[in-house]
DNA sequence: GTCTATAGATGGATAGAC
DNA sequence: GTCTATCCATCTATAGAC
């Protein structure tokens, strides 16, 4: 709602760049998140801008530095949230908050922005693309990057310190896939699957069916 | 092991086309895996089977053909082969099996297949890339053709006649994601975040502990 | 800074020789 | 049937006019 990238563009020239690079990212994102990466070009972007073809390279030097920022940006905003989350849960239950509270720190951020109503719900489909399609660069972040991962599986072990460390990734790993789960070709299919009476609009619903899910194989 | 494609060309004339349209079947299912079905060209295809360049387009009709080729006969291979274990499982438990065997006869065919000496172990990858990266004729089967899930959902719900159908669908959709999950570039960002505790070579172990969490989830 | 025109590279597909 | 040479479409990136 306040993300400068979403306002119309202003009156003073100078800050006129800046709404035409706002329009490629956010035109950017919505492609990629919609088509995949390699299957939308850089006219595709320009186009759906309405900029001129050369703003892509103008603005952020090439094709992959745009869907790096854009993949940069919308990371490093979701584990804030997430982080934030897990901080207050800890707080709250006094350093040591119980199992249902961590994975609800990890699911509920991204669920509420894919609510139907939300400006990021395309964000979360741009994040899980860049999971299986990003490029060399990208990959690389996600291998190396799991600091913010290891903050859970802290957690995690101390809310269950009996359970073996192997077990906690493990079950961690299981309740990461849990997520990337949702997407619209897996939703889509699901509603074709069950005929049409699984609704994902209603993300408190799904996550409490999620937080039940993921608890119960947590403390198995 | 017994697979024809994996043979060496035979000496009969008429049968060295067969052989050379297998060896680009198994390069193309190999590279695409390995590198996404965007990055691979054509080119690469050819000169990783060592065979000419129009080869694609002679056996195949075209690189999207080749690519929907492999993609129906792996799933139908597993499709096949998960099947076959439900109903073996149907018919030790007299029609109505537990969910452990259920969830077994999912997850069994493509861990077993994962196995570091198996064969068939870059074709798991390759299925689970068609999910996300795949042409829109693959998107539309995998949407479309869940006739084999349907009979998964069945015997849960036969499992489990007090659960509401709805919980049955959303359950099944989380375990489904676990299978998902079981690409070599999250088992290496598991490695890394565990300090390499985690061994995703022990399939065996690995289906204890997926059969574990699904259980206990679907249970909840 | 913006935009058009185009360079430069790559890839899928095919014609035609053998 | 196999293979080479080539066509043609498409894409990223950039030079240069305004």
């Amino acid at each position: 709602m306040t993300d400068p990238l979403l306002q119309d563009p202003p009156d003073e020239t100078d800050e006129a760049q800046v709404a035409t690079k706002a329009a490629v990212f956010n035109a950017a994102e919505r492609l990629f998140a919609l088509h995949g990466f390699q299957n939308v070009s850089v006219r595709d972007i320009t186009a759906e801008a309405r900029v001129n073809l050369a703003s892509v390279n103008y603005h952020f030097g090439s094709k992959d530095s745009l869907l790096f920022e854009i993949f940069r940006r919308r990371t490093s905003e979701l584990n804030r949230e997430r982080a934030r989350m897990l901080h207050e849960a800890a707080a709250e239950a006094g350093g040591k908050p119980p199992v249902r509270e961590i994975l609800k720190a990890y699911f509920a951020p991204p669920l509420r922005w894919a609510s139907p109503d939300n400006d990021r719900r395309i964000s979360v489909q741009f994040i899980i693309r860049a999971r299986s399609e990003g490029t060399a660069e990208m990959r690389e972040v996600l291998r190396n990057d799991v600091s913010h991962l290891a903050r859970f599986a802290d957690a995690l072990t101390a809310a269950r310190p009996e359970l073996p460390k192997e077990d906690v990734y493990w079950r961690l790993h299981f309740i990461l896939g849990m997520v990337h789960q949702n997407r619209f070709a897996e939703f889509d299919r699901l509603h074709h699957l069950s005929g049409g009476i699984t609704r994902e609009q209603d993300v408190e619903g799904l996550l409490s069916r999620m937080l039940d899910f993921a608890e119960a194989g947590f403390l198995a």
